[in-house]
DNA sequence: AATTTTTATACCCGATTTGATATAAAAATA
DNA sequence: TATTTTTATATCAAATCGGGTATAAAAATT
């Protein structure tokens, strides 16, 4: 439900990151990395795949049920 | 890479639906639907998933390389 | 082929996001 | 505990999304 909230914020944390250099590495603002992790349901789905793409990862279809 | 637009179109297509039915189920507007199909890469989060649900789906993280 | 339905593209405009910045709170470190 | 770093929250302005609408193109139906 949060899933990619808590990935970008876990996979963060693994690398020892900042949310200011996700935000530099990521091109996108710190403001947005923020939002992001705060599970914001409104956010342009560009920007999280600019995200996401730091870890070879992308937004896609899923399950609604899925652990 | 587009796999959230074809999995709209193919199952809207599916059910035997138009644009506009899945845009009135959904809730957002034609305009919206449209968009998406055809493959706009800034759209927002929340509606995407408003569609989604419509059959059991979410947008969740996914690796850039599946088939 | 003609008609109807569906889809694609373009424009206007209100509403919301995002980036930047500032400040406060929380967490980490010395 | 004091200091530094990191995160959270708020405000402002510029940029952009999304709904609605109109029109054209494409597809489907008769």
């Amino acid at each position: 439900m949060d899933s990619i909230r808590l990935f970008v914020k876990h996979k963060r944390k693994e690398l020892k990151l900042t949310q200011e250099d996700l935000a530099l590495n990521a091109g996108v603002g710190l403001r947005f990395v923020r939002d992001l992790e705060q599970g914001k349901k409104t956010l342009r789905l560009d920007k999280v795949n600019d995200v996401l793409a730091l870890f070879g990862k992308e937004v896609g279809v899923v399950d609604i049920n899925r652990e």
